[in-house]
DNA sequence: TGAATATATGAGCAATTACTCATATATAAA
DNA sequence: TTTATATATGAGTAATTGCTCATATATTCA
């Protein structure tokens, strides 16, 4: 923090709602999720479908591996659920919120 | 990539529709400037009230080095805008998407 | 003009992260 | 049971990033 506070006009400043640290927090997590490209697609391939990991990483073409890792971060967030059939495992979205989000992203940047 | 591709049904991958990847980019980048708390609790100050460099470093209770970098990053990624008046310069948000944007994050936080 | 205030910005650093590689576990098929 | 397939996961690594510190620029005021 500097040392000097200057000409900060209380009144003003006292009208601004700030979030509590925690809601803050738990948003800039939600988003993280949405801050890769990797993740978009996964999220933006399970609104659209239930899919398993093979089927994932066929479509995106990478590994199952890497595929695995951020579905086990997507699940960690809530974002995704897994289902086990057989060997298999399809995953799908955890709500409509998460496809609207996409959503509004995708729309603000083709607009924009 | 995997050596083989496994037991992959063609029809169903088929109808599972991708953004094109510059799309996709750019809807990371976007999510990206909401993935970190200072920049949240920046939008959201902005979100109900015009702000200068000093104030918003007031509010955050962080240095006006932390914050300028900050805004400079949000104007990049054109999601404020900045005015100068005198010796300040006062930001807003660039347009109701970004408030919208938090919104819909908050609100799946708070209810989630 | 010179001092104070407001903002911007480059360099450097510690923390985070998205992947690969190796390996483990689970189910199915032979 | 042995082998193949599907998924999960720990360790390691290169790249990114959010801050600090130092410094530069711009405007106002004395």
């Amino acid at each position: 923090m500097e040392k000097h506070i200057h000409n900060i006009n209380d009144e003003k400043i006292k009208e601004v709602n700030l979030l509590d640290n925690e809601t803050i927090y738990d948003m800039s997590l939600l988003f993280k999720m949405f801050a890769d490209p990797t993740r978009i697609k996964i999220l933006y391939a399970l609104s659209e479908k239930s899919l398993n990991v093979c089927e994932i990483s066929y479509l995106l073409k990478m590994t199952h591996s890497a595929i695995s890792h951020q579905l086990a971060t997507l699940k960690m967030a809530n974002l995704v659920k897994g289902i086990k059939v057989g060997k298999e495992v399809y995953y799908s979205l955890i709500d409509e919120h998460v496809a609207s989000i996409l959503s509004i992203g995708k729309d603000h940047v083709l607009e924009g």
